[in-house]
DNA sequence: ACTGTGACTGTAAACGCTTGCAGACTGCGT
DNA sequence: ACGCAGTCTGCAAGCGTTTACAGTCACAGT
């Protein structure tokens, strides 16, 4: 199995072996056709260690995320598997938990066994990153830093009109439920602060919460606690957490309350209410990705570029509506 | 940052640098430090690429899964990913969207450069299987197929209790809503059939689905034609869907009819009402796979075990209900 | 007839690490 | 004093490809 074998059945050299599989138009036709009949006989395939050895690349891309069942990140992940593969690279993938030291070390221990990684949402130091971005050539998700090629969702315009449509609705109070720190949540933020101060609204901020179901429940009291009438939540997990945990205590989405989501994951169409909410191109987002990385890949000054911005938008649904006269509160709750 | 210049700046030669960092205790400890001084000196780590030609190894591991982006398969990743990092495995993974072609060519590419091989309810025929494991270790999830270890779920028994439940609650037509063919779909309609005529229930079926909400959202209008109270649907995103679809139909859950899904993805407790449905331990599954697998790569033994089965159970939660007493049909829906 | 050109092919030296084997040394028992 | 076992270390031959370089050959141009 090994291309010597080949070399000796079909009565060639082993370089005109690698030759026919690498760059066969540099082989003769009848010699190619040896080969390739020799090696189909030897069921021979090239072994991708060595040759990743001999030229110093492997064709392997690599990704690392959050968390790899996170809807959102496996939606970038199946669109980078895809236009990876496309390409004609596999994918490596890790999942850090959210966990700092996990993300940098699973980062790492990639960057060697492949010729270019995706970093998504990373939340490791900027010289962690600048130090990976020395051992290969990395693109990053969600995150912004000098130096380091990246693509962005513009997110500030699509948050902003999520908080107008809210005060066109009648809401004059409002809560943002912040996620993991990091760029994501930031860019969430000033949107929303920027465009709460501009249109003259009462805005607040709770958490960090875990990007999930759970802790959208967990928010969802200290909403009502709040007095508002509406929210804007890190993502539609969160989003549904609260929807779920305000409808247990009786108050209606969005007849009490308001909600909105980011992301635009499939669920926001499955809940009921069905999820107002900022779509994000994730699947684009990872194309893009990929794309921008192979540049990088197959040469060094693609990274000049600034960052590729995505744009986002709003998408209305049910699960915002008029505001009420006075804000909500725990006492409105059915027992 | 070659073996080489760490063995020249330690003083020593590169069977001891390598040493250090295969067996370090087979090099006194004078030494050992010397040469980790020297490699972090140089940032020094050892080329998995090389390493791999050398030994033989790769220390990588691949999943091959039907859809990244399914929350199902997202869940046995994610188990997967976290054992075999522990392992000291890094992870390919491939999605084969479902298409048998897709899915056999990514499982041949990644079986050159991993040490073992996860498929995920396999789709491709007994002989691609075969030869594959020829090519490499691998153990199969949701798939029976002899001389390949697998592991299963025991849905059998959990299905016959769903069928039970609606049973109980007076359910006398009900009709199953297959997925994608393969082993998963035939465990869940033999225990479905098999329940179904032990209890004396009038059984239909419905489908293929492809798994996914919208292909739910599809079924819905075919379930309301078919005349039953009840719906045991292939997983929770199909479920989710005719619930929806039901709902805008004017159709209630579980008051007209009732829906069990599968799998107890994060879904069914996110959507109202929440989804009666029969769990399938994912993580657990994932995790056990990888071990099967470990096993099997650091001996090649390990295979003649029967498939190891985990077990399934229903989980009761508020999509389920009293029949009514006459089947609802498209009459019934609000216009 | 001779040279230049192009198209193929082969030779052999990497690529960076692992590991069987053997040598060097130490300390011990006799 | 000698041999033996045990502990470390180095030598060098791989592992399976790639690729620069050089060689061969046929053919066209002069």
């Amino acid at each position: 199995m090994s291309i010597r074998k080949v070399a000796a059945r079909a009565g060639v050299s082993t370089a005109t072996v690698s030759r026919v599989f690498t760059q066969p138009q540099a082989v003769a036709d009848e010699t190619r056709r040896r080969v390739m009949t020799a090696a189909e006989e030897l069921h021979y395939a090239p072994h991708p260690a060595a040759s990743a050895l001999a030229r110093g690349r492997t064709c392997n891309l690599g990704i690392v995320v959050p968390d790899v069942s996170n809807s959102f990140s496996a939606v970038v992940t199946k669109a980078v598997d895809r236009q990876a593969r496309r390409e004609g690279y596999a994918l490596f993938v890790a999942g850090s938990d959210e966990v700092v030291h996990d993300e940098e070390a699973s980062a790492r221990a990639l960057a060697q066994q492949v010729d270019g990684l995706l970093l998504v949402s990373p939340r490791m130091p900027d010289d962690a990153l600048l130090a990976l971005a020395d051992m290969t050539p990395i693109v990053m998700l969600n995150r912004l830093l000098d130096g380091i090629p990246a693509v962005l969702t513009n997110l500030y315009e699509a948050t902003g009109h999520a908080v107008e449509h809210l005060h066109a609705l009648g809401h004059r109070t409002v809560v943002y439920l912040a996620g993991p720190d990091g760029y994501a949540n930031d860019v969430r933020l000033r949107g929303f602060r920027d465009a709460c101060s501009r249109l003259g609204m009462e805005a607040s901020e709770l958490g960090p919460f875990a990007a999930r179901f759970q802790a959208g429940v967990r928010a969802a009291d200290l909403v009502l606690a709040a007095s508002v009438t509406a929210v804007v939540a890190y993502n539609d997990e969160i989003a549904v957490g609260v929807v779920n945990r305000l409808a247990d205590r009786g108050i209606g989405v969005p007849a009490d309350i308001s909600v909105v989501g980011f992301d635009d994951t499939e669920l926001a169409e499955m809940v009921s209410p069905r999820l107002t909410t900022v779509r994000i191109p994730a699947a684009m987002a990872g194309t893009a990705a990929v794309e921008l990385l192979l540049d990088l890949v197959r040469s060094r000054d693609a990274g000049l570029r600034s960052p590729r911005e995505l744009s986002a938008e709003l998408v209305v649904r049910s699960s915002t509506g008029p505001a009420r006269v006075a804000p909500p509160t725990g006492q409105d709750a059915a027992p």
